[in-house]
DNA sequence: CCGTTAGTTCGATTATATTCGAACTAACGG
DNA sequence: CCGTTAGTTCGAATATAATCGAACTAACGG
């Protein structure tokens, strides 16, 4: 049952966090992870080929945004939020305001 | 004294607003910016070719991060504060407040 | 009207991301 | 041990972005 690696909290950058979040579908996937956590890959999907979601998520992981441990055959994600609050206070946490009132999709 | 076409704040997208910020050069622009506005785009070249500096001043004011008058021969540049503030609340305070803890160039 | 200054636009080059199918892997269920 | 499920990795194609020199433009100063 091989994990993955996770960045460091102190060693997020802030330029990756703001590059992942700014593609739509991953924006939506970290919306839907602050609502319902944790989470498997699979119900986030919407619709597209496993092989880009995974990209996805990979960009996801290396910003620093998600974590993702391995639970039998699935796959949970989960928002770091506490670590991501304790390097970028209040960012997360204003971008998922924004997206919430700002029409789903940008 | 022709000016620039701005988007109205009605009309940002999230999305475009962090992948704005999400190159260092553009995010360290919006840095100064907020600490001395408005200002022309010459100090903030940091040695790069006026072509560059002029491409990464477009998707700045296409994203709605700044708006540029022209004054005479100068551009003069300053942020949207008002606008942003209104469409995304707290989002810009938040980066520039972790721009500003978290190393200057990430 | 000529030169200068400030910045844009164009066009080409290179770098980086996205996309997707296909083959793969790891864990579980029977 | 075989099939299935969940997701990754690989590789190639395509799209998007960054970079920079060169030519351009608009406004001012003299």
């Amino acid at each position: 049952m091989k994990q993955y690696d996770h960045p460091l909290a102190q060693d997020l950058q802030l330029s990756c966090l703001l590059y992942a979040l700014s593609d739509p579908f991953r924006l939506e996937v970290v919306r839907k992870l602050a609502a319902c956590q944790p989470q498997p890959c699979a119900p986030l999907q919407d619709g597209r080929p496993k092989s880009s979601v995974s990209h996805h998520f990979s960009v996801l992981r290396k910003a620093g945004l998600i974590r993702t441990d391995v639970v039998g055959v699935t796959h949970m994600n989960s928002l770091r939020e506490q670590d991501l609050q304790s390097r970028f206070p209040g960012v997360l946490a204003a971008i998922l305001a924004a997206a919430g009132t700002a029409g789903t999709q940008a």
